[in-house]
DNA sequence: CCAAAACTGGACTGTCAAGTCCAATCGTGC
DNA sequence: GCACGATTGGACTTGACAGTCCAGTTTTGG
């Protein structure tokens, strides 16, 4: 059976070496986001994180591994910046506050550099089944992070029975990566926030709140 | 000022000269929504085209201009491929043969490269401003087109005096994008259904008839 | 027909980046 | 302290690819 590319090269770490896998994660991670996955070189990475050829070779069999890497590391990074708005979210309110710090964090960029998770999407999955994979897995995460937050307002009765929230969580994430890559294209954050109006009008009708239909603008 | 990457190499084309440009162009359009951008060579356009590199860059100062045709290229591909089912659409019931159309394409794909446009965008929009500014066009086109569609079903009276074309249709399309992406990454259709039928609901929920709030599914 | 310009073939260059290799050092268990 | 594996430095190899160059051919315009 396959492994995959995220096995380790070297199967037991010290502190040290944790330490110094993490620096190279963490620097690759920053310079993909910056600059993309091929447009980011090993000597790049190298330089950006202090170590040398044979440190980025003894950790990750090949680039390859190390972009499978980057993957998880931003998943991790993502998912952990928006369990703090998003599974926060306990109405429709908590939504629309989400929406307007995603639009916050894209014009703090004027759009650049899209959604790290989106990007890495575009570059890698139809070329690494391995960062395939992972970036499922992260998609699959974001939604079910969202869904939980929708469930538990269908529990109480604020969404409609007949919603279903792993669906709705779908089309909001669609939305969201849609909106951010128009947003990348554009410099401008309006797609976006066009987008997440949508996204937001779609789970507002089905939930027992009467909000007007004009959400947007 | 600054003419751009658009600018032909030589100023005055003969027919034979015009043929093998375009040539190039399609050999490169077609590599590319395969490959993506960078893991497309010159050498792969020469084989696939029939050229030599001297032909390549006698049309094109560097890969860059040559990747700015193709953005060209695609977004008239598209968009041609768009407007039969498109601008055709006068009223929900025509949206909805674009959303199912649209999910055949991806479908017969299995989500594999994605949406043409949207990949080149996210491969060149934060690396080539010539780039960015033709994708830009081309999503405005896109919306455009869309835009004109609901303009002409809102004078009809099918979509309410409130609704605004535009924003829609901006928002259909960043629907779209995400879909894709995410059909791309998870080789199903499902989050494109998803998203497709979010938008579809966002019109309806614009529109004058009468449609169930459950659309989806 | 004849120049000039458009066009083409294909070898060549320079660069750059992925991946290899080996010797040296560090650290840990014994 | 010793052995052994983890770790590190950095030179080296290999291949690929963008871009250059020039000589040759075809076409155009007069």
């Amino acid at each position: 059976m396959d492994i995959g590319k995220t096995k380790r090269t070297s199967p037991s770490t010290t502190a040290r070496g944790h330490a110094t896998r993490l620096r190279i994660v963490q620097a690759a991670a920053e310079l993909v986001a910056a600059r993309g996955v091929d447009a980011t070189t090993l000597e790049d990475v190298m330089q950006a994180s202090r170590t040398s050829k044979s440190q980025i070779y003894h950790y990750f069999a090949d680039k390859e591994a190390l972009m499978c890497a980057v993957v998880k590391a931003q998943s991790d990074r993502v998912l952990e910046l928006q369990s703090g708005c998003l599974s926060g979210v306990r109405s429709l309110e908590g939504l629309r506050q989400w929406r307007n710090e995603v639009v916050s964090l894209s014009r703090a960029r004027h759009g650049v550099g899209g959604c790290p998770i989106g990007s890495l999407a575009s570059a890698l999955a139809d070329r690494s089944e391995d960062a395939r994979a992972l970036l499922v897995a992260s998609f699959r995460r974001w939604e079910s992070q969202l869904a939980r937050s929708l469930e538990q307002m269908q529990a109480r009765g604020a969404l409609r029975p007949s919603a279903r929230p792993g669906d709705l969580a779908t089309a909001v994430v669609s939305a969201l990566q849609g909106g951010l890559l128009l947003a990348q294209t554009t410099r401008s954050t309006r797609p976006l926030e066009l987008a997440l109006d949508m996204a937001l009008a779609y789970v507002a009708a089905h939930s027992t709140e009467d909000l007007p239909t004009g959400v947007a603008s």
